[in-house]
DNA sequence: ATCCCTATTTATAAGCT
DNA sequence: TAGCTTATAAATAGGGA
């Protein structure tokens, strides 16, 4: 988009490839937050890079969780009839034709993979919404200690724990 | 960060508050999308606007979504000893600690909702790992359905719906 | 690979309609 | 409120050290 301005399609080359990729999350996470702190809107940014390396997350610092958590209940003590709203099914026809779908699936006994996948994409903030203050402190410990330990496992720790790879007994 | 250079904090004036929300969502979007595209990773950008307002995310077109969902696919394929790793628990200090610190919040009946709670933040791609590719037909409507569903119940039908705000059991 | 540099392209705050 | 325009700030590809 500079010197030359490049056209959008997969960087073959691993070394620009990789520079880009840094320039790129690094102002992508700033972009994300402006647009939080500037509009008082929540905002999340998830970026999954290559193999061997840590997935980004924004937010991703207590101070920052915290924020945001904290805005989502002080939210939901001025207006708690608001809260819970989204998980409302509102019934139309495309939602019964929904229904019949899901019905079929659920025979295929897949309904609960597919929901909870669907709930990873969606609803971030409705799960937000229903957390109690006084689980704020337990709940940005247990998210760090995951951060963290994702970063750990993926970083350089392969060698010891090969052995355990190979055990597909372990998908949880 | 124009005509003025703007600082960074909250946009008290409603209107030109919305006006910069459009116009940084919209390009948060595309960035997000040239990352993925560019660099090869999938990458995913949820924004919660302000209240009567449709949450944006992003892969969110069929297409996308499709490519996203193969793309994981035929990863696990090629590498079916990956698939489950990300699930297993690396056995340290903290992660004693954070049993201890789980235990805890059994006691207090909390932690499967904080659990989920991490999960929505951090695992989406090991959700996405674990479709099967006959179900991604399925998993792509019941998606788009539910951003439908979810854009129409947030648009102006909030008087028909009015009753339904006031009572609080609708949470689940 | 990592900074630094910088020519250009992009993003964008204000204005104007 | 929603576009459109424009002056300026930011982002960034390609090089060089």
């Amino acid at each position: 988009m500079v010197r030359k301005k490049v056209k959008l399609a997969f960087i073959e080359n691993d070394s620009s490839r990789r520079v880009t990729y840094r320039k790129r999350v690094k102002n992508l996470v700033k972009k994300t937050r402006e647009l939080s702190v500037l509009c008082g809107v929540d905002a999340c940014a998830i970026i999954y890079g290559q193999e061997e390396q840590a997935p980004v997350v924004w937010p991703s610092s207590e101070e920052e969780v915290k924020r945001i958590i904290s805005d989502y209940y002080s939210k939901s003590e001025i207006d708690p009839s608001q809260r819970g709203f989204n998980q409302y099914t509102f019934l139309n026809d495309s939602v019964i034709k929904a229904k019949e779908r899901l019905l079929k699936l659920q025979r295929k006994n897949r309904e609960k993979q597919i929901s909870n996948m669907v709930s990873d994409i969606l609803n971030v903030k409705s799960s937000l919404d229903q957390v109690n203050p006084s689980d704020l402190g337990d709940l940005l410990w247990v998210i760090e200690d995951k951060i963290r330990t994702i970063q750990y496992r993926i970083r350089g720790r392969y060698g010891e724990l090969a052995d355990m790879r190979n055990n597909g007994s372990l998908i949880a």
